[in-house]
DNA sequence: TTTT
DNA sequence: TTTT
């Protein structure tokens, strides 16, 4: 009921293969990591920023066979939270960026094709609660390595 | 040389009073969270985001003195990764979104004032070096406890 | 195929009340002109936008319920520009803001409410067709008079 | 002191060469076409829109030198809305993107180039100005034919 | 852990 | 640690 406008909108390359994985309700999530040119620093130092992205659902299974490490895209998406609690029982978050259009734009197979999240998902919207479920499926799925802030 | 397009709009509520600090340059930056309503989970739950705030120069003296928890404010920036070693010595980073433009929109003063970044910070493309610094300053300037996901 | 990524977020004031109209397949569509701040010009000048909005289905009658002159919203949405033929046969166009989502900021009602227009337009797709057609009815539909700068 | 929230972030391609100018006070202004390819119609129709970009100062040189017809670019930057009286005397207006950074996306040269726009332009502030000047030299500044859709 |  |  309070759903606050959230955008963010970026292009850069893949600094690694998408991964893939699927919900217990069968919903494709992918994510990679977006290495994103900053302004560069006066000490010469170049200054990227390297951002986790999420996909969910067709868009995902898109994502995983056209893109690889090294191509670039532009992403259309929202800013999300995740909050859990660490193995040592500490809380802990991250902030990714939960993308609902990407535009594929480098590589060999040139650029133009976007993938578009929008009425592709009938149950997206029940896939992110099982997602921070507790379930031994759940910690299958979730992040390898949360506390690994470059997940 | 690398400039990629990276672009954050975001409208939601400050959850705690901006925090305000100094670079030894002088360079004022403020910092404070801003609650972003997520989308209302299947399970009833609230899904709020908490996503931190860097605003620098005049700019972050004009949030000081205007905005306090709860005010709501449009925010229009960039965002940035920042890596950091952890006190055991393991690579850690967080996500910030470095606002641009701040406008203010509630409370009992009324919208419409925006408090903008461009050319008002002559020196911040320096500042951010130094934010970096391990020096001792430096690490005073830091976050207080930058393993606070929540920072 | 080829959707490329079209994003657009502004806050200003409605500078007219909201008109709503129905297309045959039954789709509220409503419009209004939304003025944001530009900025300050150097001979003292104010530079305000004045911007058309276009709203469709569910989240087009929140608007016409909601909103009225004067009121506060935020708009997340696309660019998309409409030609047409002018009455003396030669081309027209213009460019309109298709707000995807809409957040009221504004007025005695207070902050927080969202108006959002994902899944909630079933016949979105059909209606934009529609509204492009030669009919007399979607003539009816278009706007009164396309050259006012503030349509 | 009104300044708003407004910020476009478009991906597309030119569609026809940028023309460059210059204002007396000699700051250069580019402008092109940016086809941004729109919601694939139910009809099968293409729904592209032709948007008009305009760039201002050492940003705008950069564009006339490497950008031309059907080169991809990355554009983030405001909507304005021009105002001026048609040769008849009636009221006319356009929208513009008013681009703050243009990022290389497309050709042979390959992409990672951007185009910064801040700081760049000394004199911005003062040029646009004299653009919305019913001088000679400004008519002659302004679009050739304004009712052109393409323009 | 990182992309060009 | 959290805003309405």
């Amino acid at each position: 009921m309070s759903w606050d406008i959230n955008r963010v909108v970026l292009v850069g390359r893949l600094a690694r293969d998408p991964e893939i994985k699927y919900t217990p309700s069968n919903t494709a999530v992918a994510r990679f990591t977006l290495a994103v040119g900053g302004k560069q620093k006066n000490d010469g130092t170049d200054s990227v920023s390297f951002l986790p992205i999420v996909v969910w659902g067709k868009t995902a299974e898109t994502c995983k066979q056209y893109l690889s490490k090294g191509k670039m895209v532009a992403v259309d998406g929202r800013l999300e939270q995740r909050s859990w609690k660490g193995q040592d029982g500490s809380p802990r978050s991250t902030i990714e960026i939960v993308a609902e259009r990407v535009e594929f734009l480098g590589g060999a197979s040139g650029p133009g094709k976007t993938a578009d999240i929008r009425s592709e998902v009938p149950d997206m919207a029940a896939a992110p609660d099982f997602y921070y479920d507790n379930t031994e499926t759940a910690i299958d799925f979730n992040p390898v390595n949360p506390e690994d802030p470059n997940f």
